[in-house]
DNA sequence: CCTGGCACTCGGAAAGCGGGAGTGCTAAGA
DNA sequence: TCTTAGCACTCCCGCTTTCCGAGTGCCAGG
C-alpha cells in the first residue's frame, strides 16, 4: 500500500472527512481555514497534486475542489481512521431496544429497523440460513381431506409451515404416526442431515417402505425444497433515508438501488461474503462488485449464536457516509444481537 | 353530476387516453390528429373551454395543452370508461399463476408480486386479519428451561408462533397437558372467540384454576397480543415500478410515497375501508385523504375466502394510470384468488 | 354553430455573460 | 530544498436574453 507523510495523511484525513460532513468538493483554501492548518493554501495544493497522482482524490472539474476517490475512502478507513468506540449512553440506547423483543426470530427482524433508525442510512439483515439449526419437531395437521399442514421447528425456535397435498387423504392417526416415526429418527440432527438423509432415503428403493413413513418423507421434502427456493432471509429497512442524499438523488441509480433491495439475490451474496469473516467489514463502492451498489458503501458484521456465526447484520449508504459511527454502531449492534441470542432471556 | 354533450364527453374520453398515454398536455390540434375528429381544432377549443369551466380539465399554464384534473379522471371512470374484460389468453396466464403455490399465506403474498409485474405498477395485498379464522390447535414446545414456543394454528392453515418466558420451568409432560386442556376446550371456535374467553378466564378469579392451564392461558394470551399490537398484514411489492413515471420524480413526494409504503399503516387504512363493500374501488389522488398518496391513484378489490370478505388486493400507481387495464387486472386478480383459497387445491 | 385566421402568451431550449472559486505555475524567500 | 505569495487561467454556476413553437382566445365570415 501507498505511504504518507504524516501531513498528507493528516491532510487527507481532514479533506475527506470535511467532504463527509457537508458533501462539496473542498478546495485548498477553506480546508486551511476549516482544519486550522499551520501551512498555505499554495503548500496544500502541492500536497493535493501529490494525493491526486496517488488516486486517493481527484477534482470532478479543472476547477472544483477536490473529492476522495474510492481508494481515498479505502486508505481513509484503513489507516486514518480512528474508530471511536461509541459513548455509553448510546450503547445502552441501543441495548434498551434489545429488551423489548423476545422471539429471537422478531428480534432479528427488528434490528434492520433500528440499524436504519439510528444511522439514518438503510439498515439490512441476513437471518440465518435454516438449513444450519438443529432440528427439534415436525408436526402433521390435517387441514381438510386433501391438505395437511407440515411444521417444522427448529432447536432455536424458528418454525416453517407449508401447506401440502399428498397424492391420497390420511387420517389424523397415520399423520400422527408418521411425524412420531420422523421425530424419533431425526431429533436433534441438523436440518443439513436431515436433508441429506431424506434425499437418500427416497432415491433408495421404496418398495419395502411403509407407504405412510414414505409420505413423511415426501411431505418433509416438500418443506425443504420450499425452503431452498427461497422465501429470502433477508431484511432492508429505512430504504427511503436514501432519498436524502443528492448524490443518490439520479433517478435511474435509484430504481437499480431499489430494485437490489426487492431483488435481495445480490445483497444476499454480499452478506453471505462477510460472514466468512469476523468483525466489521466495509465495501466500498464498487468494492462490493455490485452495479447497482457503486455509489454506496456497505458496513457489515456477522453475529453469532453461541460462538457460530450464523448471519449478518450490516448498513447501506453513499460512499460519502461517517464511517466511525457507522462502524461503532454496526459492531455493537452486531454484539448485542450475539448476546441477546446466545443466552435465553436476560431476566 | 354533471352532464356533458356526447360530443364533450367523447372529446374529454380522447384526451384523457391520449394523456394517459404519453404523459404530455395535449392540446387542440393534436387531440384532433390523434383521435381521428371530424371537427376542427378550433371547435376542440371551445368544448375545452366547456371541459376547463368544469372543472374536469385544467392547463398547466397559458399556453400548454389541457390535462385532466381528479374531477376528470373522476368522471371518465364513472362514466366514460368502458372496462374491457381481460382476453382469455391474458386470464389464462393469470390463472398459470395462482397454480404454483399452494400455501394459502404464500400464495396471498406472492398475489402483490404478480400484480405489480403484469401492471408494472406496484401491487399492494391485505392479507386477512387472523382473528376471524377458526382455532384449530395449540401447541407448546420446550426449546430450554426458560423459553417456550407457542405454535397456534388456524382451520384456514395459517400458523402463527411465538417465544414466550413462563415464570417458572414447565416439562414436557406439563407443556403436553395444558396443550390438550386448551386445545379439547376451544377446538374449532374463532380465534375471536377464543381471544373473548380467554380474557375471561383471566379476570375470573384464578385460585383454583390448575397452575398449568393458567399458564396455557397465559401463553396463549401473548399469542394474541403479540397479533394485536401489529406485524402489519400488509404486502407491498414493486415499487421500483414507480420511479419511471417523471410525475413522481420529484424526490420530496418519492420519499414520502416510499415512506407511506414502509410505514404501512395509511394504506391499512385505505384498504380496510375498501373491504366493506363488494367490487373494484378506485381512490384517485387525494380522495384517497392520505397526503402521501395524493398523486397517485389506488384501484383495491376485496377478495373472499367462502363467500366471507377477508382481505384486499389492489395498485397503486400515477394517477395516469391505464384504468381499464388495471381495474380488469384487479377484478381478475381477486376473484381468482377467491377461487384459490376456497376449496382446496385444483387437481 | 362551425371554422379559418390572427394576435398573443408563455414555457423551454439555446446562447451569452459575469463572478467566483479553485487550480497550476513561477519566482522569491527561509 | 521546501514553503509561500502572486498571478494568469479555467471552468462551473447562476443569471439574463433571445428565440422558437405550441397552444390559446377571440373574431369575423361561411
Amino acid at each position: 500500500m501507498v505511504s504518507l507523510t504524516p501531513r498528507a495523511e493528516r491532510l487527507l484525513k481532514a479533506l475527506i472527512e470535511q467532504y463527509i460532513a457537508d458533501g462539496l468538493p473542498v478546495g485548498s483554501r477553506t480546508l486551511v481555514k476549516q482544519a486550522g492548518l499551520e501551512f498555505s493554501p499554495a503548500t496544500v495544493r502541492n500536497i493535493m497534486s501529490d494525493l491526486e497522482e496517488l488516486g486517493l482524490i481527484r477534482s470532478p472539474h479543472t476547477s472544483a475542489g477536490r473529492v476522495p476517490t474510492e481508494r481515498g475512502y479505502r486508505f481513509f478507513v484503513n489507516t486514518l481512521l480512528a474508530v471511536k468506540p461509541l459513548n455509553t449512553e448510546d450503547v445502552a440506547s441501543l441495548e434498551d431496544r434489545f429488551l423489548a423483543d423476545q422471539d429471537p426470530q422478531q428480534l432479528i427482524e427488528s434490528v434492520s429497523g433500528l440499524l436504519s433508525q439510528v444511522t439514518r442510512l438503510a439498515g439490512v439483515v441476513r437471518v440465518p440460513r435454516r438449513a444450519g439449526a438443529g432440528f427439534l419437531q415436525l408436526d402433521f395437521l390435517r387441514l381438510s381431506a386433501s391438505r395437511v399442514l407440515v411444521i417444522l421447528v427448529t432447536q432455536d425456535g424458528q418454525v416453517m409451515n407449508r401447506v401440502i397435498h399428498p397424492k391420497r387423504p390420511y387420517s389424523p392417526a397415520e399423520l400422527q404416526q408418521a411425524a412420531n416415526v420422523f421425530n424419533s429418527a431425526y431429533a436433534g440432527r441438523s436440518l443439513e442431515e436431515v436433508r441429506r438423509s431424506l434425499v437418500a432415503a427416497l432415491q433408495r428403493d421404496s418398495e419395502d417402505m411403509q407407504n405412510i413413513l414414505r409420505s413423511a418423507v415426501e411431505m418433509a421434502h416438500q418443506v425443504f425444497a420450499g425452503e431452498e427456493r427461497g422465501e429470502s432471509p433477508l431484511y432492508v429497512s429505512g430504504e427511503s433515508n436514501l432519498f436524502a442524499f443528492p448524490e443518490l438523488s439520479d433517478t435511474e441509480k435509484l430504481r437499480r438501488l431499489f430494485d437490489a433491495f426487492t431483488a435481495k439475490q445480490d445483497l444476499l451474496h454480499l452478506l453471505d461474503q462477510s460472514m466468512v469473516s469476523q468483525g466489521v467489514q466495509i465495501f466500498i463502492g464498487a468494492e462490493s462488485g455490485y452495479e447497482a451498489l457503486e455509489s454506496c458503501s456497505v458496513v457489515t458484521a456477522p453475529y453469532e449464536v453461541d460462538g457460530q456465526i450464523v448471519g449478518t447484520v450490516g448498513v447501506i449508504g453513499p460512499k460519502r457516509m461517517s464511517y466511525d459511527r457507522v462502524i461503532s454502531i454496526v459492531d455493537v449492534t452486531a454484539r448485542l444481537l450475539s448476546g441477546a441470542l446466545s443466552h435465553g432471556q436476560p431476566s
